[in-house]
DNA sequence: CTCCTGTCCTGCCGGC
DNA sequence: TGCCGGCAGGACAGGA
């Protein structure tokens, strides 16, 4: 699940119940996952207060009061769980750390696939660090708009659905919200970046922030229901319109179906695309 | 530089 | 029913 949204749900969720809390103790279950685990990360983090909880792209992170920050990504399959204070959870299968908070609440990272990471990075380093140096603007800051996406898309020869996939020219989106944005600016995949017009980028930085805008809110307000559930976090129901819906129509469809045969599926660099063929020029 | 492919890993689903 | 291939929300190395 882990685009932008939905780690910025995690880390809200994150943040309602970390803050202020010390670390009491720290439960690494295994060595690596896509990346070795930091030397010494159960002693590094053992003890530490956490004071505030950020987000960098797809990386969740948690300031601690050495000025160190606990960098997680959750890959492809990463999950958090929460478990409060009293509440009995057995460990399952791919939870990989786990952190219990002096007023005994845990958090869980859990990830199947292991193609997550955990870092820890000096403050001084989110600019630096190999992780942050490259990686483009934030697509919901004031510094994105219309003329610095044109400027990176500018001379590119790769279609524009892979270049929204690229870090280094707007984080955050992956391969849903590249379909959906693309879709709701009305710009064929396969499209070669350098090729789309000003006004065209117009409307693409604008559905850009749409779309990941209303998935978090989507996401924001799943997240209560759902932790009290079971305390699991950044997962939503979602409708999208064009996402996983070959052969169907897409939203306000006045097409033939049988026709036209709907939202078309194709792959571009091994990832699936979904897109309009009618809407999508 | 840019672009593309393959790779890491497990789980699930559909087809035979 | 069981097995097998294909596919899955990401990112990186390596080669052309």
């Amino acid at each position: 699940m882990p685009e932008l949204p939905e780690v910025e749900t995690i880390r809200r969720g994150l943040e309602l119940v970390l803050p202020g809390q010390v670390i009491t103790k720290v439960d690494q279950r295994r060595k690596d996952l896509r990346v070795p685990f930091p030397d010494n990360l159960v002693k590094r983090l053992t003890g530490r207060t956490v004071t505030h909880l950020t987000r960098r792209a797809k990386y969740i992170l948690i300031h601690l009061d050495d000025g160190n920050m606990l960098v997680l990504h959750m890959g492809m399959s990463g999950r958090m769980l929460i478990v409060r204070p009293e509440e009995a959870y057995d460990l399952q299968k791919h939870d990989h750390l786990i952190l219990t908070m002096e007023d005994g609440a845990r958090i869980i990272f859990n990830d199947p696939r292991r193609f997550g990471m955990v870092l820890l990075v000096h403050e001084n380093e989110i600019e630096t660090h190999k992780a942050f140096a490259a990686l483009g603007p934030e697509p919901l800051d004031n510094g994105f708009s219309a003329p610095v996406l044109a400027a990176r898309l500018k001379d590119r020869k790769s279609p524009i659905k892979q270049a929204l996939l690229d870090q280094r020219i707007v984080v955050g989106v992956g391969n849903i919200y590249a379909c959906e944005s693309l879709f709701e600016a009305g710009i064929g995949p396969t499209r070669l970046a350098g090729s789309v017009k000003a006004e065209e980028i117009e409307k693409l930085t604008a559905a850009i922030r749409n779309v990941l805008s209303r998935a978090i809110e989507a996401g924001g307000s799943s997240l209560k229901d759902y932790r009290q559930a079971d305390g699991e976090l950044g997962y939503f129901q979602h409708s999208f319109s064009v996402y996983d819906r070959e052969k169907m129509a897409c939203p306000g469809c006045t097409c033939d179906i049988d026709k036209t045969g709907g939202v078309q599926r194709i792959v571009q660099s091994g990832r699936s695309t979904f897109y309009c063929p009618q809407k999508q020029r």
